[in-house]
DNA sequence: AATTGTGAAATTGTTCACAGCA
DNA sequence: TGCTGTGAACAATTTCACAATT
């Protein structure tokens, strides 16, 4: 894989996952090859910013023909490195963090959950999908020496900001955040955010401003 | 409140949310005002840009003191349109849309879920949180008449598809998809997608690259 | 003939810098 | 003096348009 030289803005990167999912349906509805005008019609983008995209990491297509579906698929699967498996912690397994311990989508990708914290004593040493889970507060320990390399939270917002400093404590680089609050963690720790009431808002602003758009 | 005359961006709303957040917490911690400073080092954004997100919906601070906590709060309340409180349907209750109907971020903000529906016989007729669930060949008819204005999809991507048809059938104007498919919906219809795995997909991608940073 | 890959142009979004006001 | 509100400058992103390639 040809390294970028420049730095990729995060919508790009957004849009490869989109075209990673677009170009396994293909796979599967059995297309060979597809062009960037048809993966665009399908993903509501324009043909253009698809090459972009595509360009900032090689090139990967044919002219006259388009991108070969399961070549491209398995090439941005590399980009992203999902051509590969995660070890996966999760913090917290009330409503949001057992619906994760059970969602699909993160198995299909490699994301494998191994261990599962929590500070309620009731669900300590019980079972989830095989996993038996820990204290909340042998984070450190348990993680220090562990191969876990991205750590979920799914806590209440309140201890979210202990949870987070005991993971960055120990070594861990990667988190994910659902809690909707602003964490703090070193340059060094990638930090995202999962805010499903979000998007929620986005859409009752929509339907506010719903007259001044027509 | 001032109708904005040009086109408010994606990310503008976005941060609109993170403003609110923040000063609902500031409000706990009894701030009276926040700067433009203060509140930009507390989210990582900087001042110039809380403040040009302010002014596209009005004037609300006071110059050389700052902004009052609760007023603007309240104002972007009301901008958001979550001032009020909007009736929500869920339809799935698998993982993910039991996680939902719990999730007190949604009540919290306004978003009342008074419907589910569900294809599965064995859901049918159960009891989530007060709520009996319904069948979900039954959509078009009881969302029709109903005051449901948003619809949140948490089914399977395969049968994604079919239920969204149904519920643009029954009138409904704004939908927010949790299945990690890129969904058609008419041009009149508000749809904003929430996919779990992308933001995982992110970090994954910032480890790999991890080197090339430094 | 069709479609990629890509500089250049256009557009959108962010930051600067300062006038204006409390 | 301190901080907002905002036009102008700047930066990033998207789109255009076309040469290059199969």
């Amino acid at each position: 894989m040809v390294k970028p030289q420049l730095r990729i803005s995060e919508s790009t990167i957004h849009r490869l996952s989109i075209y990673y999912r677009a170009l396994n349906r293909l796979e599967r509805e059995n297309y060979e090859t597809i062009s960037s005008k048809e993966l665009a019609k399908r993903e509501k983008l324009t043909p253009a910013q698809v090459r972009k995209d595509l360009s900032f990491f090689g090139s990967f297509g044919t002219r006259g023909l388009g991108y070969p579906v399961t070549e491209l698929r398995d090439k941005i699967a590399e980009i992203l490195g999902i051509n590969r498996s995660w070890s996966v912690a999760l913090v917290g397994v009330g409503n949001i963090g057992s619906a994760l311990v059970s969602y699909k989508e993160f198995q299909k990708q490699g994301f494998r959950i191994r261990k599962i914290f929590d500070n309620d004593q009731r669900k300590i040493g019980s079972n989830h999908k095989g996993i038996i889970v820990s204290d909340a507060d042998d984070i450190v320990t348990e993680l220090r020496d562990s191969k876990i390399e991205i750590v979920v939270i799914a806590v209440p917002s309140l201890v979210a900001q202990m949870i987070v400093d005991d993971v960055v404590r120990a070594g861990i680089k990667a988190i994910l955040n659902f809690a909707p609050i602003n964490l703090k963690v070193p340059d060094d720790v990638y930090l995202r955010n999962e805010n499903m009431a979000m998007e929620l808002e986005y859409l009752s602003f929509s339907l506010c401003n719903d007259e001044a758009q027509l």
